[in-house]
DNA sequence: CCGCGGGCCTGAGAGC
DNA sequence: TGCTCTCAGGCCCGCG
C-alpha cells in the first residue's frame, strides 16, 4: 500500500501520540509479521520513551531512550490507528474505537500520552525491528537506500548519474529504492505523466554521454517532488487499505491523472490520447502513449 | 553483477 | 449465491 506520502501521513498522525511518550504496555498478538518479532520485543520496548518519530523512505523510525530505534514498515496493507483517551468518551466518532481488536490488529502500544496505537496488517508484509542507532549503517535495508526524493540531495545531476549505466526502463529505475527512496508504483506513474516521459524510455536516456542530466531529467525531478508534496497535503491515497491514523481516508486518489485510469481520456490539456495499462517488471504501468515520449 | 519473476499473504471484485 | 480467477501502495531471493 503505502508509498512515501502515505507513510509520511502516518508519521504525522503518530507523532502526537508517541513522541515524548513512554511505552506503558506493548502487545504482539502473534509471533511474526513478515519476519518474527525481535527477541523479547515487548520487554525491550516497555518502559522506554520515544524521543523522536522520524521517517526514512517508507520506513518509520521511533528513536528510543535506550539508544535503539524501532523500525516499522507497513508492507502493502499495514496501517496504524490512534485512539486517544479523550476520544473514548466521544461516542460514535470512530467505528472501531470500541476497544475490541480485529483479526489483523497485530500490535498494540499503550502510550503514557494516553493514546492506544494499533498496527493492523492483513497481508503481513509489514514488519517491526529494533536496531541500535549506531548500527543503522550496517543494516542493508536502510544503508543502501538512495536519497530522499524531497531532500536537496535528490536533483537532476544525481538522478542522471545514478541512471546512466542502468539497463532498464525509467519506470523500473524509479522503483529502485537504491536510486531514489520512497517512490512506489502509483507515484512513479503519476510523476512520469506529469513530466511527459514514457515509462518505457530507457533510464540511461536521462543522462548524456558524460553522465550529465538532459533537459527532461530536471522536469522529472520537479514532477516527482511536486506529486509527492501534493499527495502529502491530501493525506495520501486510499485505494484499499490506507487510512490516516484517525481512521479518515486520504484523498489524493481523486487527483490521479493516470493510475488505475485505463481507457479514460488523458488529462493533459489538448492531448487526444487515452490512458493505457501495460505490465513492466511484473507491475501495472499506466500512461498516455500520446503525450508521454 | 544485474535484471527479472516468483513468492510471501489476505481480501476485494469481476466473471461465470 | 457462490465458486474461481486475477489483482493489489512492497520487498527479498534465487535464477539465468
Amino acid at each position: 500500500m503505502p508509498e512515501l506520502p502515505e507513510v509520511e501521513t502516518v508519521r504525522r498522525g503518530l507523532q502526537p501520540a508517541m513522541e515524548g511518550a513512554r511505552f506503558d504496555k506493548v502487545e504482539a498478538r502473534r509471533p511474526d509479521l513478515r519476519f518474527p518479532f525481535p527477541e523479547n520485543f515487548v520487554k525491550r520496548l516497555e518502559g522506554q520513551t520515544v524521543t523522536g518519530l522520524g521517517r526514512r523512505a517508507k520506513y518509520l523510525m521511533a528513536d528510543l531512550s535506550s539508544g535503539e530505534v524501532l523500525v516499522m514498515h507497513l508492507g502493502m496493507s499495514g496501517s496504524f490507528h490512534v485512539l486517544h483517551d479523550a476520544d473514548a468518551s466521544t461516542p460514535g466518532r470512530f467505528h472501531h474505537d470500541r476497544g475490541k481488536l480485529g483479526n489483523h490488529d497485530h500490535v498494540v502500544f499503550r502510550m503514557s500520552s494516553g493514546a492506544t496505537v494499533t498496527f493492523n496488517d492483513p497481508r503481513r508484509f509489514g514488519f517491526m525491528k529494533i536496531i541500535e542507532r549506531g548500527k543503522m549503517d550496517e543494516e542493508p535495508m536502510i544503508a543502501l537506500l538512495g536519497p530522499e526524493p524531497l531532500g536537496n540531495a535528490f536533483d537532476a545531476a544525481m538522478l542522471a548519474a545514478a541512471c546512466r549505466d542502468k539497463k532498464t526502463s525509467v519506470k523500473a529505475a524509479l522503483l529502485d529504492q537504491q536510486i531514489v527512496a520512497g517512490l512506489g508504483n502509483i507515484y512513479v506513474c503519476e510523476a512520469l505523466h506529469r513530466a511527459h516521459i514514457s515509462p518505457k524510455r530507457m533510464a540511461r536516456a536521462l543522462a548524456n554521454r558524460k553522465g550529465e542530466p538532459v533537459e527532461r531529467t530536471a522536469l522529472l525531478v520537479d514532477a516527482i517532488k511536486l506529486v509527492l508534496q501534493d499527495a502529502i497535503k491530501a493525506g495520501g491515497s486510499s485505494l484499499r487499505d490506507h487510512r490516516q491514523t484517525d481512521g479518515d481516508l486520504g484523498y489524493f486518489q481523486h487527483s490521479f491523472r493516470v493510475y488505475d485510469r485505463e481507457g479514460e481520456p488523458c488529462p493533459t490539456p489538448k492531448c487526444t490520447g487515452a490512458i493505457r495499462r501495460i505490465v513492466q517488471t511484473g507491475r501495472s504501468t499506466f500512461y498516455c502513449p500520446v503525450c508521454q515520449k
